[in-house]
DNA sequence: GTGGTCTAGACCACG
DNA sequence: GTGGTCTAGACCACG
């Protein structure tokens, strides 16, 4: 599990960082109860503050997607919450892809099939 | 048209006002051609400062959704250029949508339903 | 609206901001609509960090208890969404207060009466 | 009496121990001179250090819920000292727990009712 | 002027 | 050794 940071994004580090765990946890490169590096490991091989490591995971934690303990730092949870559904902001934010993607001459399909290479199998 | 403006979303306003007459653009409520109130009459109708709109129709122009002239105010462009693909942003705006969908228990049949209900007829 | 921190608590002071906000706007003393003082004037007037008061802040905000913007700095929520019911987390605190309460020789009544006290007209 | 642990919450190993066995005290489950299971027996039966059962006992018999002795080990002191009221550690969370059950739409009679509860018969 | 982000550096309790 | 908290100080975009 790689973290590569997008330096000319507006989106702020941490929610980069809390990005890419979300999505390793989808996709399975991230299993259920695998431990995640430490905050100062992290924060020390990705060159940034712990204080930014730490954000990204209180707000994974907050979510529901890890836990953390003293002892054995920060792991994927072992059976993470369904919340049954897409926030309101993640479909305004759908919509918002989706239209710009039509108006740049995507079609249906390939829109259709993109969002299932996603999915995964 | 009718635009909205979420409160309670990061999202900055400008940005709001931008995406919402992107969608308006894509789902066919704004016409090519058609005219866009003017920037006063916008800022005056949401209550908003007029630097705001200012700033959501210049980034429309630059991304050639609209174009403006002195004597007609702004309008959607007649034919907008299609970029062809969908941005690497937007990919990966998608992709971590597409993941929190999935982990939220959002079947892939459903979030295909969805994405194909926003696409349109 | 006066916040008062206890330097001796082990609960630590963004939590105990958003504590007593979270108590003014169940009490009445924090009105719907409602203006907080900015960030760097409570910090400034309770001799902590900024960062401290917007940790507390953000977690507000993230409860939907208040809402932030740039240009009105932060305000009680017209509607908090009502979640129904009370948290795991309180249920199980709750539990142990009355047990300890209980065994310090606190009556049924008496007990009963500080909560509905508390909870108010 | 069976104590679990919540990995997911905040509060530290040693007090949720605490908090469980004072739980256990009030509601009967560990009757007055009853023995606790020995330091490292627990410790070894919940998997976890036995100093962390050790900090838990410790507290426990500095507020007076039990008494140690060699040849005995631990158990529930026959007159737990009425303290003859509720700390004031334990009014100010009582009282943020009121305001955000009140807060999330539960009624006085639904809260009274569920502290009744909690009180036992 | 506002909230939001980030750093460098420190200290703390838990285990 | 771990995550959590806090400070002092800085810079940024939004409006």
């Amino acid at each position: 599990m790689i973290i590569r940071i997008n330096e000319l994004s507006d989106v702020p580090i941490y929610q980069q960082i809390r990005n890419q765990i979300v999505m390793g946890i989808s996709d399975g490169s991230l299993a259920p109860g695998e431990q995640l590096p430490t905050v100062r490991a992290l924060a020390l091989e990705m060159g940034i503050n712990t204080m930014t490591v730490s954000k990204a995971y209180q707000q994974l934690k907050m979510e529901g997607y890890i836990m953390t303990d003293r002892k054995n730092g920060a792991r994927v949870r072992m059976e993470i919450e369904k919340a049954g559904g897409i926030s309101e902001l993640n479909k305004t934010e759908l919509k918002r892809i989706v239209s710009e993607a039509r108006l740049s001459g995507v079609s249906r399909q390939e829109l259709l099939d993109l969002v299932g290479e996603y999915y995964g199998g």
